[in-house]
DNA sequence: TGAGAATTTTGGGTTGTATCCAAAAATTAC
DNA sequence: GTAATTTTTGGATACAACCCAAAATTCTCA
């Protein structure tokens, strides 16, 4: 559903959703400030505009949970990383290397260039640092 | 032939140098900033960032070339952007759709992947937008 | 050849993302 | 319920990429 076209997120805030989807119930600032080695204001700057785009719920002071759409946007941010590393792998790239290789530039490929290679791959469900879960938008087409 | 890892130049920068490559003898400034609709002061800024990595010759008030330098990284950029689409052809993309999605995130794959892309599918010499140049690095391995 | 036209550069300012620090506020723990 | 901890606020910095207006340079051609 939906409009996205995958990239309407910066690098590091895909790091940020990925991060707190990887985590249960409401994820602390510090938490996260220290996952990735910043300042706890920078986390909490960051949050306040990912609940803007209503990806978060935030409640401050208690930390931030993933709203529906947040849940579905990390979905498919995880699904297009792993998309990105498997095809990489079929160039001869390591895991290592293709998992690695993927993070640099995954947040400027689009959701239809991910569910085309996705369609061409046919739907792969393992991936190389994960399972690959599908969505229905990538089997229509 | 180089450190150089591919993905110290930012977008835009690798836009510059793309289309200065294409062009022959000195580039005028008013050149580059009609063919991308930006004030030609932007350029003149630019161009001396590009001139002060080496990447470009330039002579104030009369237009800028690609140093030897230059010609080389504009090789490689050129190679890398032809190699990803053309890997993206693999998966079902039309040939515009990966020339278009591959100009989106080239400029964060790194030197070794298209290396090492460019040996899994042998070298090849079609691309979808181009004809594909290889270096020595690309041959080695 | 020299003055006006066109081009280019300089200097200063803006925007957006991501960051930091110090001080204030809220929460938690004992 | 006060002290310690966590979080937020407010103010700054850095950087890329951009714009505008004014100054400088180069070009054109009568």
């Amino acid at each position: 559903m939906g409009t996205d076209t995958g990239f309407e997120l910066s690098p590091r805030k895909v790091d940020y959703i990925k991060f707190i989807n990887g985590k249960s119930g409401p994820v602390k600032t510090n938490t996260i400030a220290d996952g990735f080695g910043v300042d706890p204001s920078t986390i909490t700057k960051t949050m306040a505009e990912l609940a803007g785009d209503g990806l978060l719920v935030y409640a401050p002071y208690h930390g931030v949970s993933l709203s529906e759409k947040g849940k579905i946007t990390a979905q498919f941010l995880i699904k297009r990383h792993r998309i990105l590393a498997l095809a990489l792998t079929h160039f001869g790239l390591s895991h290592e290397q293709a998992c690695r290789e993927a993070s640099r530039f995954e947040s400027y490929v689009s959701k239809d260039a991910i569910d085309q290679m996705c369609r061409a791959m046919g739907h792969p469900n393992k991936g190389v640092c994960g399972d690959i879960t599908h969505d229905d938008s990538c089997l229509e087409g």
